[in-house]
DNA sequence: TTCGAATGTGACAGTTGCGTGACGAGTTCA
DNA sequence: TGAACTCGTCACGCAACTGTCACATTCGAA
């Protein structure tokens, strides 16, 4: 899992330094912006998965940054914490409506800002919506992340089980090297494309005990597909 | 088990959503009161599992609260929690004097907190209600925070016990590390992930004489998972 | 049938994830 | 106060997994 970035939007040089410290010493990958103007310009260059807003800009409040970022597609999933120096019960209620995503009052302690990190970024990953999955004699339940036929488990790497959890959620339609690739290893990653034919072979390596090969079927010159209709 | 229900009594909405979060993170459901006549009107319409009760309120102290709803019938069972500010001893006697169940004092830790509320409702659940979780030849008997294999105890660490509790009471269920520190270290506390390893470590260690260690499954690249189906 | 392109397949080396023992700091209890 | 716990972190090592390649096989068009 490559790091991610953290864009901290503050003015004071001080502050920001000592943010970005801490946050590299984390792990994380940090850009800085001093105000909202520049906070934009690197959200569109940068793509982070988080930021870092102090509430009090030159340019702008750090509440209306956030609003309008919550506003456009783009941005919207991206977790905002708000920094705010006093703890005025007010700030807190219009940022939070505002749709900032956690708050935080300064002077905080490191640790306390990791945890706030830690948990928003946790919160943004949605938890899975459908769990079982049936196709023939084939299941796979996400909740308990195992795949089995009948009473027996299938064991699957994480790649495979990836790959049979997004064919079972798409049956019957092809897909092309480069959207498996997109879908299933993510968008931003680079490898050949002949490595799908890899792991699409040790998929059904892993179902050939149960004779379930079948349900991963080759399209020549088109893609893959999952169908319990045979080819 | 359904989730438990507390009723959050406090009118800082700072402090009262901080409490709320780490609880709901921690897989609580969260009612919120500003003072004691919004509590009241809570307490009929949703009967919360326990309360926690600030001192200081605006309509009249948490602990007159307190001693009001020990002397009815109705709600005499519902476990309290008062929050201090200071830890004056005289206030801690007189808590507790007035028929609170703890008390804690601010500011304290999302751990402790948890703590607190997984002691008290212990100590609440009535005696005769046995609640114990078994797995194949383990057994948890949470009234009297004892784990044993057949005859034989089994000594785990505050952690560890808090850990394979949760794991019993959500069989079959893949945890993300992350979700692991969401919901048994508690919501607002950073450590590294890997920590989560190392008391996985440990409890398998304790399991391990009986030959239960098997229960504490890895499922690589997703997370661990408690079963008494072998992986 | 023949040939080129697309796909299947086994092997290999680099990487990653996890298990594990050790250690220092902080707590609790006698 | 000191001994016994407990906790979080680290470093090391192994096993599983990954991506790529070379070669084999299959398919379809001419």
């Amino acid at each position: 899992m490559t790091a991610k970035r953290i864009l901290v939007v503050e003015d004071e040089k001080a502050i920001r330094d000592m943010i970005a410290f801490g946050l590299r010493r984390a792990g994380y990958e940090v850009r800085e912006a001093q105000d909202c103007r520049e906070a934009r310009a690197r959200i569109v260059d940068t793509r982070p998965d988080l930021m870092l807003v102090d509430w009090m800009l030159p340019d702008m409040s750090g509440l209306e940054l956030t609003r309008s970022l919550k506003r456009s597609k783009e941005t919207e999933e991206i977790p905002v914490i708000l920094l705010t120096a006093r703890s005025e019960e007010q700030d807190k209620v219009s940022g939070l409506e505002g749709g900032a995503d956690d708050y935080i009052t300064k002077p905080f302690s490191p640790r306390e800002l990791l945890a706030r990190i830690q948990a928003v970024m946790r919160r943004a990953a949605p938890a899975g919506a459908a769990d079982v999955l049936v196709a023939d004699g084939l299941t796979l339940d996400d909740s308990s992340h195992r795949v089995s036929a009948g009473e027996r488990e299938i064991p699957l790497g994480p790649t495979e089980y990836r790959l049979l959890h997004f064919f079972m959620t798409h049956p019957e339609r092809v897909f092309s090297r480069g959207q498996l690739l997109d879908r299933v290893w993510g968008g931003n990653t680079y490898v050949e494309e002949r490595t799908v034919d890899v792991h699409i072979r040790r998929l059904r390596k892993a179902l050939e005990p149960f004779s379930l090969e079948r349900l991963v079927q080759t399209v020549r010159g088109a893609g893959y597909r999952f169908s319990t209709r045979d080819a």
